[in-house]
DNA sequence: TATATTTGTGTAACATATACGCATTAAAAA
DNA sequence: TTTTTAATGCGTATATGTTACACAAATATA
């Protein structure tokens, strides 16, 4: 453990937000000088008494004024020696589900730009983060289908054709509207409100929201959630 | 980057084998001087110009003496600051699979014993090795039921008993005999040989061979496997 | 009042998963 | 030689889940 290592450790966070059809992924650009870098994913070195989980939540704060409630490790890059150019710098990627609708991010500085870019837009990034989106984006993509993570993505109360349209554009796929209503009611942990939809065109349509707490007591008598999309 | 951070970088494997009905994880205990130390996993600091993955596979070879094809990376073990109490160190967790019957493991050396303890009964090993051993477990649970990976623990010619047996065990559930080799025989990447079991006792049974490369023709042509095991 | 637009529901056909019993084979015992 | 034992190998009926599909209801607007 004498030994001298001097590889330094870093996060990055992945954070989803949806908003009208479309998957954003949260990004900043820093500014040195007059130069302008690459558009990256927040995040930053590993301070010596910190998590890592606490490591991502401060530079997010840091960077895009951004705290989330739930972070999930996607995986540690460490494989390509010269990822970052300057030193050997191994960073743990986290992902995380957002309601858009509840962000004010950071207004941009002088010396930092913050962004939220649809998926399908982003430029190429700094170091290796193009690879660390493409790969949240499939973890994203087999989650939907296990766990109940389409409802983080969406305001708590929420129309079923919103649900449905999320489940079709991140996953690209046709879903048949009925079968989707019957199957994810069937699970018995999503409850009608007395609310209706503010859209005015068509047939109002109720709101539902996501009971996390019959969630979880379902979990634990064995329940899984899954819905397959062939 | 300027910035002094000095946490350690270490990797970590589980190596799991399979015999005679029971499930094998690879362990070494270092002495130092007179005193033995916990049981541990193999792992060790990782080289300033070394990838995570030869990181790994060069501890393992020194340290035991194996070698193994595919490594999958399990989990980051970062969160707890004092998980070494002489240094922060980030330790990287990786897991593989292997067939036990071809591994000559290393001897035990006066420095180093090495061995394969039982998963039902590992004593309390040092760190938070143990909760990686869960954690990897866990890992291998899930993936018996959506990737091909039993075989893997399996020698290259193996009985359907032998292959039910692992997943009975590891799953800790009563499988159907018939329906499991209904379904496995159903995916089509199994194939008979023409050699029969050793074995002399009841009918004499054919060995059978998982044909990877079907396996992955499969793949890319959208075949997905699955086994659920209610 | 008619039209456009989106929500909300039911059922039949099909595919998959489960439950279950008996004949086959060879070794070992009687 | 015959019987018993122990395991393999196969088929079918039932239940469960998935897919495909069409029409009425509710509101805003023309």
């Amino acid at each position: 453990m004498s030994e001298n290592q001097n590889i330094k450790i870093a996060v990055d966070a992945i954070v989803f937000g949806y908003q009208n059809g479309k998957l954003y992924v949260l990004l900043i650009q820093q500014k040195f000088g007059t130069e302008t870098s690459y558009w990256a994913l927040p995040g930053g070195l590993v301070h010596y008494n910190e998590s890592l989980q606490d490591a991502v939540q401060r530079e997010l704060k840091e960077e895009t004024n951004v705290t989330v409630n739930y972070l999930e490790q996607l995986y540690t890059f460490g494989d390509d020696v010269n990822r970052d150019p300057r030193n050997r710098v191994i960073s743990v990627a986290y992902f995380a589900l957002v309601d858009l609708s509840k962000f004010k991010i950071k207004a941009d500085s002088d010396a930092e730009k913050v962004q939220w870019c649809a998926v399908d837009e982003i430029p190429e990034l700094a170091f290796d983060h193009n690879e660390m989106i493409e790969n949240a984006v499939n973890r994203l993509k087999s989650k939907l289908s296990y766990q109940p993570v389409g409802f983080d993505l969406l305001p708590k109360e929420f129309l079923f054709s919103e649900l449905e349209h999320l489940y079709c554009i991140i996953l690209n796929k046709e879903i048949d509207r009925r079968n989707f209503r019957k199957k994810i009611l069937s699970f018995g942990i999503i409850e009608e409100t007395n609310q209706f939809s503010p859209i005015k065109t068509g047939r109002p349509a109720k709101l539902f929201r996501f009971n996390s707490i019959k969630y979880k007591a379902f979990l634990d008598k064995g329940f899984h959630f899954e819905i397959k999309l062939a």
